[in-house]
DNA sequence: CGATAATCACTACACCCGTTGTGATTGGAG
DNA sequence: CTCCAATCACAACGGGTGTAGTGATTATCG
């Protein structure tokens, strides 16, 4: 019989809504299962503890967050541009906010991670990747500077959206605004208005 | 008998500390008790139910993030300018970077208060207020914008003590240099390089 | 000084969780 | 078709957790 990587996988994503919907207290084997729908011990068998199950969720995470290809294609044909970052970056925003869940469940594993090494590990390798997808894109998008410019990107940005899916502090502004305005500020060569 | 306040500040505390270091779920009235070196079901005796943990944990956060007053009435002293901002948050950073247990503590809650309701309440009254002091200075500096400038800064600095408390994407940057192209682009009327 | 009320240490209970084990079921290889 | 190995559903247990309750203690006030 093989292995059920189906099964799996809706399973991790019960357990990411979990996570999302109730907090790292609430991620239980039978707390999977309900959101699931399976036979209460369906959890426990694909993951065998809950370490392996936190591990699971971080891997699942990872399939559902790296960069679509064809959004990614489609955006690399186009002519290398400040304008065209703006896109790329706003395209991260929406996604992210729409799968409010996947997003929400992400920063709980960020914080679990800051707490457990294998975590941290399975973690690591995750951000470097789209780190570096990111720096890429950046400098074939011909863009001035690199690394350090796409990291002040990436704090801004996941600190927008943890304001965006918490309690925010400027829910009227609009999201996309502020995006503009980040991408302004913070790529060199921007108007100084 | 007068209701014992400094033991409740040193639980609360304590409690923080547990709530960085083993996350949400090892929150529980025993471990902290163990952390406060009390005896078992003194926490349980300050703070009758779990939700009234962490709703003391929250208001103990409120007590210890409002900024030292000295060192707010030291910086309003001085000239008003770009540079003063700068150390306006540079301060703050090196704040909350030295407090990780505080600052962790506090992604964790805010986390929690997407979820809680009652949490989002003191979370929200928090928040605005840190806001509305920070656009307040930022004004009294003389620089140009407002309340969006200054959300800006929130998001940015936000995701950047995220990434040095926890698995970061870029450690080898230093903390001060963020902050400082952070001002340089932020702020209306830098140069752009 | 005595009355009073809250703190404090400790106990008890019901509940839920992680983990392990055990047959029944199932689908594919020989 | 037959056998085999993995999946699956389910049960059980040891441990920990939230919560409530109970006297003893102690500080404060009339």
């Amino acid at each position: 019989m093989a292995r059920n990587e189906t099964r799996r996988r809706e399973l991790a994503d019960a357990g990411l809504r979990v996570l999302a919907r109730d907090g790292a207290r609430g991620l239980t084997h039978r707390a999977v299962d309900g959101e699931a729908g399976t036979p209460v011990g369906t959890a426990s068998n694909y993951f065998r503890s809950r370490d392996a199950l936190v591990r699971g969720l971080v891997e699942r995470i990872y399939e559902r967050l790296t960069p679509d290809p064809e959004v990614h294609a489609e955006l690399a044909a186009r002519t290398p541009s400040r304008a065209l970052f703006a896109d790329y970056v706003r395209d991260i925003v929406t996604r992210l906010t729409a799968e409010r869940d996947t997003t929400i469940a992400l920063f709980e594993l960020r914080l679990e991670a800051a707490r457990r090494p294998e975590v941290a590990e399975v973690m690591t390798a995750f951000q470097r990747e789209s780190f570096a997808g990111d720096v890429a894109f950046y400098l074939a998008a011909g863009l001035p500077g690199g690394a350090f410019e796409v990291a002040l990107f990436h704090y801004a940005i996941d600190g927008l959206l943890l304001d965006r899916l918490t309690t925010s502090i400027d829910p009227d502004t609009s999201t996309d605004a502020v995006v503009d305005a980040l991408v302004e500020g913070l790529l060199p060569g921007g108007s100084t208005a």
